[in-house]
DNA sequence: CCTAAAATATACTCAGCTGGTATAGTTTCG
DNA sequence: CGAAACTATACCAGCTGAGTATATTTTAGG
């Protein structure tokens, strides 16, 4: 029931992103060294960032990440989406195929926990890394 | 990031028992049958719940399991902890030491989501297995 | 008091996921 | 051309999740 450390990394790397000037190029190993993420993990982790449009990146000489967007524009949900794909509080709710008693649209319990979902999700989008740059 | 197997039976498991009269015993082999519960796995579960004190036993020929709270004193809230335990959306919320970086208190990523889940753990709490027996 | 019905305790298994590492390749600046 | 940087892919060890197995204890009732 918690976010994985990709996903914890992601954010960090992402906040990070959001305090140097978006027209500089950040390197992995900067990011690694501040953050204190491993490098070749945090390598293999842009790439979800990048292809959810929350990053860029340039490969070569002087290469390296910025943002896409403007932090305000980037949510918690954005990042966790990206790394860890979509939320889900129980399997039933990504698919009804996942209940064993195959009752999911009937089920009192799912529509709660749908419903408990909804308000997550809202709150995670709702959160922006502008909002964490005091 | 979903609450486990395992709590998703014990949910079912206590939603059926609240539809059954609370004097009377009902067996593993029923709920497992009603629910869609494999035996052995429900009887592993039980236990957790008793110990949580929403679930009483009794042993030996004619036992099996009954509330040991009205519906509405139960929440999903407390079902999810019997289980699995405290609910965290990042492991640094459980254990400060768990962040890498060991910044946690002074993290802005920490606070939003220490927010978040504080609501998410309000809203479990305020649903209950009455309001869930239409 | 014996037997069958029931829960309890404990240990085991097996697959898949998590977190991380390694290797080889591609792009870019100077 | 060569070094600096990201990309792609594959690999691996340990852990967790979901479930099974075995032996034990408790209880009602004949």
């Amino acid at each position: 029931m918690d976010i994985n450390q990709a996903t914890d990394y992601g954010f960090r790397a992402v906040l990070y992103l959001a305090h140097r000037d978006s027209q500089e190029w950040v390197d992995a190993q900067t990011i690694s060294d501040h953050e204190v993420i491993p490098i070749r993990f945090l390598l293999k982790i842009m790439p979800s960032l990048i292809k959810a449009g929350i990053v860029k990146s340039r490969r070569g000489v002087r290469g390296g990440y910025a943002l896409a967007r403007q932090p305000q524009d980037i949510s918690l949900l954005d990042v966790i989406q990206a790394i860890e794909g979509p939320i889900y509080l129980n399997r039933c709710l990504a698919d009804v195929a996942y209940c064993s008693k195959r009752n999911a649209p009937a089920c009192e319990i799912h529509r709660a926990l749908a419903d408990i979902q909804d308000q997550l999700v809202l709150e995670l989008s709702r959160r922006n890394f502008a909002q964490m740059m005091p």
